[in-house]
DNA sequence: GTAGGGTTAG
């Protein structure tokens, strides 16, 4: 546990008060004159003006009166320095001159220790002092969610409330924040303390309805995020951006370029994007593999000059990878003249969801002996890519490589990708040893990567093991059924198929439908697989329909396995059909012109009757069809497939 | 004296 008694190391320094000054009295040439204290404060405060912290400290120590101000300037310089020995020095400093029940630098202090990153001394300042204004109450607030226990700060808001003291309106939008981080059960306390901001009158402060809109698209609320949005009279391009990321980040990317427009159109010169807003913007376009609007989007980028900030650039590597473009986004990335880590990491990770194994290794070698220092992100993607490409023993020889090259400890995630890489090359055992051999607890990704990979070689025994543990784990996840169910619904087992649809329905859980993106004439449409709105749609079907009947003529074997109902071959092929991204590709031929890629983007893993409806599709209608599913892209050309039909 | 939205993966 830790020791919050080091706060005040006493032995740092004597007294002051009963020192003999030394470094206040300066030699000229012929006598030694003192310093005044005012001008030994403004010294002090000059020092950490210019970072000079040490020099300032120093001086310190023979300052009899340090000011307030002088400590404020202190604190301030601590935290910019990122020092906690000095932050104890100048805080011990400060309670032995007399200053530990100043409310103003109590609140200083906590925001400094908060950016040290030590929640505990933060939470001594404030247990310590007896005077808390709301700047105190506040600065707790702050600090805790920026630490990230917001159940704290939550239990802290409490007892606020129950001392009788008013909360203001910064208060609210750092307690709304601590409901983001602090996670569990949380919609219904945000839900609470957003009752609280209307029952108090602050419903007219765009921080706070902006922070609630922010709140309730961190939680995947779209809906309650979408009523406080409209319910705000004046909105501001904090507010619009806030509403357009999350609707980019709840998978409803239509609706944020939708918005994106409408903020365009409505407030005219008022408000305009800014790099924020782009930045989400850019991420639709990548969910959508929209890459005309992309390419839009990246032109006006230019134009407005945002194009060298890193954010930016970085959404445009990837966005222009997931649309299927790759080239283009090597282009960004070459051009630029500064790059980060998180353009690395974009740059790799494009490559694995293109299934260039080979192209991620070697950007992520480049990387490191450029000297950029991978983060456990780096590792995730070019472990994702080993995986895609069946580079299973360069992706082990990597995942070693983490502790002893780069000292990062490998977490669940990385766990998953290795699991998934052996998984996927059929060396299921292997897999199942490593998960055995975690120190951690596996938790559900690693489980879940089993699980996909049991699908994959259809072992049952194994995906029965890792169930068992994710319907634990996380039992409403409707997909761990979904895939268990098609692995019995491969090996005929059709009384387990029964049992666990039935389990689904007992727990009210649904499969998630399927949705494809198509753009075509720079438009983006949506296709389910029932579709009323789609005025398209029966005529979609029926090609479909068709175009099966013609490519089974000439050898298209539709793949049956699966469909989780016992059902006669005609009938399951019936369904097969039914899938969205047969009806976007009947689209795609429908409306895209000749020789034009039909690009297509969906919400799930593709399936594998799909995969060779479009193989064949992509030859016997002499088209290019690129498909990204939710793990990577699919680039069909003349009868075969990039993924060399392993993913 | 303090506040709101964004980059890479899964």
């Amino acid at each position: 546990m830790f020791q919050i008694q080091t706060l005040q190391p006493t032995h740092l320094r004597a007294p002051s008060r009963h020192r003999i000054s030394t470094a206040s009295l300066v030699s000229t040439s012929t006598l030694t004159v003192p310093i005044s204290t005012a001008n030994k404060n403004h010294s002090i405060q000059t020092l950490c003006r210019k970072g000079k912290l040490k020099q300032a400290i120093q001086l310190l120590s023979d300052e009899d009166n340090p000011t307030q101000r002088t400590y404020e300037l202190l604190i301030q310089s601590c935290a910019q320095k990122q020092s906690l020995s000095d932050a104890f020095t100048v805080h011990t400093s400060l309670t032995e001159d007399g200053f530990d029940q100043d409310p103003f630098l109590a609140t200083k202090l906590i925001n400094m220790y908060a950016e040290l990153g030590s929640a505990p001394h933060a939470r001594q300042v404030f247990d310590e002092i007896t005077d808390r204004t709301i700047y105190v109450w506040n600065a707790i607030f702050r600090g805790l969610s920026l630490l990230g226990d917001g159940e704290e700060v939550l239990r802290l808001y409490r007892r606020m409330n129950s001392m009788g003291m008013p909360p203001d309106r910064f208060t609210y939008t750092y307690v709304l924040k601590a409901c983001v981080v602090s996670g569990s059960e949380l919609p219904l306390r945000g839900k609470e303390v957003h009752a609280q901001v209307l029952r108090r009158g602050y419903e007219g402060y765009l921080h706070i309805m902006t922070t609630l809109v922010d709140m309730y698209a961190k939680f995947g609320c779209v809906e309650s995020a979408r009523l406080v949005f409209s319910s705000m009279p004046a909105k501001n391009l904090v507010t619009w951006s806030a509403m357009i990321a999350c609707f980019a980040k709840n998978a409803r990317p239509l609706e944020a370029l939708e918005l994106f427009r409408e903020m365009m159109r409505e407030s005219g010169d008022d408000v305009l994007p800014n790099s924020v807003t782009l930045v989400s913007v850019i991420q639709a376009c990548a969910v959508l593999s929209a890459l005309e609007q992309g390419k839009l989007i990246h032109g006006y980028i230019v134009r407005k000059g945002l194009d060298s900030i890193l954010p930016v650039v970085n959404a445009l590597v990837t966005m222009y990878a997931r649309c299927g473009d790759l080239e283009l986004g090597e282009n960004v990335f070459n051009q630029m003249d500064k790059r980060d880590v998180v353009t690395w990491n974009s740059m790799i990770s494009s490559y694995a969801i293109h299934g260039l194994g080979s192209k991620a290794l070697a950007k992520f070698q480049e990387m490191v002996k450029l000297g950029v220092s991978p983060t456990p992100i780096s590792f995730i993607s070019v472990l994702g890519a080993c995986s895609h490409s069946g580079l299973v023993d360069e992706g082990r020889l990597l995942f070693d490589s983490m502790m002893r090259e780069h000292e990062i400890l490998p977490s669940v995630e990385h766990y998953a990708c290795i699991v998934d890489l052996l998984g996927r090359a059929n060396r299921l055992e292997e897999a199942a040893r490593i998960i055995a051999d975690m120190r951690d607890e596996p938790g559900p990704m690693v489980w879940g990567a089993l699980l996909g990979s049991c699908r994959i070689h259809c072992n049952v025994d194994l995906a029965e093991r890792a169930s068992r543990m994710l319907f634990e784990l996380e039992p409403t996840n409707a997909g761990n059924y979904v895939l268990l169910a098609e692995i019995y619904a491969e090996a005929k087992m059709w009384d387990e198929v029964k049992r666990v649809k039935k389990l689904l329905e007992e727990k009210g859980l649904q499969k998630v439908p399927g949705c494809c993106w198509i753009e075509t004439k720079k438009r983006v449409y949506s296709i389910r697989s029932v579709d009323e709105l789609n005025p398209q749609i029966e005529l979609i079907h029926a090609l479909v329909m068709k175009l099966s009947e013609e490519m089974m003529e000439q050898g298209y074997v539709p793949e049956t396995k699966a469909v989780l109902y016992e059902l006669d071959t005609e009938e399951k092929q019936r369904v097969l059909l039914g899938h969205s991204e047969k009806l976007a590709v009947a689209f795609g031929l429908i409306n895209c012109s000749r020789g034009e890629t039909i690009r297509i983007s969906k919400n799930l893993r593709l399936c594998e009757d799909c995969h060779s409806f479009t193989k064949f599709m992509s030859k016997f209608a002499d088209r290019e069809i690129m498909v990204r599913d939710i793990n990577r892209f699919h680039h069909f050309r003349d009868g075969k497939c990039s993924c060399g039909d392993y993913w």
